[in-house]
RNA sequence: GGGCGUGUAGUUCAGUGGUAGAACGCUACGUUGACAUCGUAGAGGUCAUAAGUUCAAUUCUUAUCACGCCCA
């Protein structure tokens, strides 16, 4: 009989549907009034798939369905997230195809655009999810520029502002010229590139005396204000007070003295330029410095520079510049250095520091409670060392800029009058209130034009999703929620200020918990690039091996702390589980097998079945224990050893010449125990391979007894039996004699199919009893011809240890003993290396008198035990001749 | 420079103060009625290096080397 393949393309799509349809992904009231919660990480709008997505997901899915199978009542939260950079350039991008660009549109045109933009390919990565698998309630889809979660918004931004942990602020930011906007120190990645380093003589004013200076980026000479040396630096004590020109420039500034001067970094001295570096800004603050601003919003020099420069790109500027100090002879050197420099991660062009008002957000007061609320566990870090690096920048926080200069985004709700007077309130008439309090003619305000922070929103999620700050249901059942599953990469992003805001506004953790996941890689542990071309798209593995297969792919490798290294071997292994189980089921439906009333376990007969189920219950406690810490690897091994080995290579083989024999009760236990277990692999493997276990169990027609569909079955917590524990034992005993067996065989080189006799040597064999009582079971599997009762010597006998008892067996063919000989020799070798070993050791007086007394026994059992085979071995070499 | 992590079979990775494990790959044999997307058997490891603690170290400590990440 042949069966169809598993087409998981069709089913998945049935599957799917059937879900959506029964609403079985929406929370269902628990008998037990336990909840189980996760917000999903809300994806850009603009993103698509990739195996980050796939692997972050698969593992809060895994959750979510086991914890749901486990009687709990269960939200998982899903949405998106409106990626204000991001998405501003891809509408801006769009519209240059129409030979347009905002400004001509104007903020409202624009935003329009944007939203439409939304609605068509916004979605697209929700889509993706569902064809993952995720059982996320769908009709509880949010998006971080929705009313509700405007609204939100703008209550957290009034009300920080009202405690003063938002204010306003003129300070050096980060700015990215190209996209024209500040952003936070945490948009900004340092990367290591070639520069050179320029060393340039300033003349001092009143003497022919130089002083040499070196800098990387000469341009902002234009903006220095002093040159700094360190007060201890004897080579320039005397200069300190003395006045030098800037060459080219020609304008005066004075050497000071400033612990930031390190003596042994290039001259010594260095130029201080406060307007256009972080540490420059800071020493002249120190030192009271004129601060001097050089650039334009767009990067060329503003009217600060010298004349030849102004308009030019800074970097243009600086060839001109070089150029002109070589002509006048005041470059000393140029140095080929490595240094790093600033980037942007969203437009990939170096950040400048720039002088502008911004709004900050003082997150240092945030951070205290989530400190304390982390130190005192009530937040967990999986694995344990992310505390580490979340506590590192939480103690060196610095304020966060939150206003970007774009258009989409939440437009922050501050009003000014014509004086620049600021009014923050919910909305324009508040704020008119607010103004008319302080002044009663203004009756005209004008709205901020910055936008906020895609994170300041993103940092709401988890309560702003459940409705707040109304005071929803869901709210209160739901938040805290139970974990939170991201990757390492956005801890400081998003983790970090969730924590902020949860715990300010709701004034309890946003989770319970919050497992970190590391990265996906390609197979030879390379990050996956575009540029680089090694990128896997999940969605085609999807397509071509079944999302079951990736997840139980990337589910089985997420080990803690480690990244993911994904190959496409991997997933077609594990393709062939699916298909493997996908087969079993086939021959439990052969053989008639059907789970069509229920079980009373305690009844069962079959020492297999009692076997099986015990083996069972063992697997099943040891995959809960695995999710209920986040091994998902652990859990998902267990499994596939327990699917593979103990039910389809040993039970299901020992099924077969129970099938064959008349035994009718006998064949109908095992038929419908056979299927029962099925349906519990089911259960177990659903968390990972969800489609398939449910085409399953509906083809199956499980629900028929179980009254139910899978993902809303119970997650099976059976207890172990006691009085199976004898047959466990025996048919773990049979296995190992049987693999004895087969072993020798092997070795003499004697074909499997070929039968034999067996005599067991040995007086009260515990062995014989055990196979007598299982002899179909022996005889098929096996492949043992008879148990002989009278001792054989022939040359075709040979004489094993299996279970360290002696047992002859007997062919009908010749064999070849000389080999068996030689091995046996050896195995005695090996034997007595390890019995000397153990001698040795007992004999050490401190070992036997320090070390636990069951470890000291434990030896001296072993020793005997292997003196005795030691003996038997022996016996036997001596006997082949 | 500061911090964190990793180093175990050919590969990817579990694991443990007291006999070193899995998956994949590899080798040999095999198509017997679930499955060749398979079965059976097997080979393969100074647990990075060195010192220390200990009766005992792959496991704990320290140093070194190599690699990776984060922060300056």
């Amino acid at each position: 009989m042949k069966f169809e393949k598993y087409n998981h393309k069709k089913q998945e799509k049935i599957i799917s549907e059937y879900w959506i349809k029964n609403k079985c992904f929406k929370p269902k009231k628990s008998n037990n009034n336990k909840k189980f919660s996760i917000v999903i990480p809300p994806p850009n709008i603009t993103g698509r798939l990739h195996m980050g997505h796939a692997l972050n997901n698969s593992l809060q899915d895994v959750l979510i369905r086991f914890k749901r199978m486990k009687g709990f009542e269960t939200l998982w939260q899903p949405g998106t997230d409106h990626a204000g950079i991001a998405t501003q350039a891809i509408v801006e991008k769009n519209l240059e195809k129409e030979n347009l660009n905002k400004r001509q549109l104007g903020r409202n045109k624009f935003i329009k655009r944007v939203w439409e933009w939304k609605d068509e390919s916004g979605g697209i990565i929700l889509d993706q999810l569902k064809k993952l698998g995720c059982s996320c309630d769908w009709s509880r889809t949010r998006f971080t520029m929705d009313k509700d979660l405007s609204k939100a918004v703008i209550k957290v931004f009034v009300d920080l502002y009202r405690n003063k942990l938002i204010y306003k602020d003129k300070k050096l930011v980060n700015w990215d010229t190209k996209l024209q906007t500040a952003i936070s120190d945490l948009e900004v990645i340092q990367k290591d590139v070639q520069s050179n380093l320029y060393y340039i003589d300033y003349q001092f004013s009143d003497s022919t005396d130089k002083i040499t200076i070196a800098t990387t980026r000469p341009e902002t000479m234009m903006g220095d204000t002093a040159i700094a040396v360190n007060p201890k630096d004897e080579r320039y004590k005397s200069f300190i007070g003395k006045n030098v020109l800037i060459p080219i420039v020609n304008r005066t500034i004075k050497i000071i003295a400033d612990n930031y001067a390190d003596p042994k970094q290039g001259s010594g001295a260095v130029k201080i330029t406060p307007a256009h570096d972080f540490n420059d800004y800071d020493v002249g603050k120190r030192n009271k410095l004129e601060i001097i601003n050089i650039l334009e919003k767009n990067g060329s020099i503003n009217k600060n520079g010298i004349k030849e420069l102004i308009g030019l790109d800074r970097f243009e500027a600086r060839k001109l510049l070089i150029k002109k100090l070589k002509e006048n002879g005041h470059l000393v050197k140029i140095e080929n250095i490595k240094n790093k420099v600033p980037y942007g991660d969203r437009s990939n062009s170096i950040i400048e520091p720039l002088l502008t008002e911004q709004w900050f957000v003082d997150a240092k007061k945030l951070a205290q409670k989530p400190i304390k609320i982390v130190k005192e566990k009530k937040t967990t870090f999986y694995p344990e060392t992310w505390t580490n690096t979340f506590f590192q920048w939480m103690k060196n926080i610095e304020p966060w800029c939150i206003s970007r200069q774009i258009w989409w985004g939440h437009r922050i709700p501050a009003w000014y009058d014509s004086n620049n007077n600021i009014f923050v309130a919910e909305n324009e008439n508040a704020a008119l209130k607010l103004a008319k309090k302080k002044n009663k003619k203004i009756n005209k305000l004008n709205q901020e034009t910055d936008v906020l922070d895609t994170w300041f929103s993103s940092a709401l999620w988890p309560f702003a999703t459940l409705g707040w700050p109304s005071k929803t249901k869901e709210l209160s059942k739901f938040y805290p929620t139970s974990v939170l599953v991201t990757g390492f990469d956005i801890i400081f992003f998003w983790v970090a200020r969730m924590l902020m805001m949860g715990n300010f506004f709701k004034n309890k953790t946003p989770f319970n918990k919050v497992y970190v996941h590391a990265l996906v890689r390609d197979e030879k542990g390379q990050k996956m690039s575009k540029s680089k071309g090694n990128v896997i798209d999940p969605l085609e593995l999807i397509n071509e091996y079944g999302a079951d297969s990736l997840r139980f792919t990337l589910t089985s490798m997420a080990s803690p702390g480690r990244d993911v290294k994904l190959s496409k071997e991997r997933v077609i292994g594990n393709r062939n589980f699916v298909t493997k189980i996908w087969s079993a089921n086939n021959f439990l439906k052969l053989n008639r097998c059907r789970y069509d009333k229920k079980m009373n376990i305690n009844s069962i007969k079959l020492p297999i079945n009692q076997w099986i189920f015990n083996e069972f219950v063992l697997t099943q406690n040891l995959v809960s224990k695995s999710l209920e810490i986040f091994r998902f690897d652990e859990a998902a091994k267990h499994i596939y050893q327990f699917v593979w080995h103990s039910y389809c290579d040993w039970y299901l083989e020992f099924l077969k010449p129970i099938f064959n024999s008349k035994n009718n009760s006998e064949v109908k236990e095992a038929r419908l125990f056979a299927s029962f277990m099925m349906a519990n692999i089911l259960k177990l493997l659903h968390p990972f391979i969800p489609f398939f276990t449910e085409s399953v169990w509906k083809n199956n027609n499980y629900k028929k007894i179980f009254k139910t569909n899978l993902i809303l079955s119970e997650w099976p917590e059976y207890k172990t039996i006691a009085k199976f524990k004898n047959n466990y034992s025996n048919i773990n005993n049979l296995i190992e004699f049987i693999s004895c067996i087969r072993s020798s065989k092997s070795e003499l080189k004697i074909t499997p199919k070929l039968h034999c006799d067996v005599h067991f040597l040995e007086k009260s064999s515990k062995l014989d009893k055990i196979v007598k009582n299982n002899l179909i079971l022996a005889k098929h599997v096996g492949r043992i011809r008879n148990i002989l009762k009278l001792k054989k010597i022939d040359h075709n006998t040979i004489e094993i240890l299996s279970l360290k008892e002696k047992i002859s067996l007997s062919f009908s063919e010749d064999v070849d003993l000389a080999p068996q000989k030689i091995r046996i020799s050896q195995k005695v070798k090996k034997l007595n290396e390890q019995i000397n070993v153990l001698e040795n050791k007992l004999k050490n007086k401190a070992y036997v008198k320090n070390a636990p007394k069951e470890i000291v026994q434990n030896d001296k059992k072993l020793l005997k035990e292997l003196t005795i085979e030691d003996s038997k071995l022996r016996s036997i070499v001596s006997s082949i001749n």
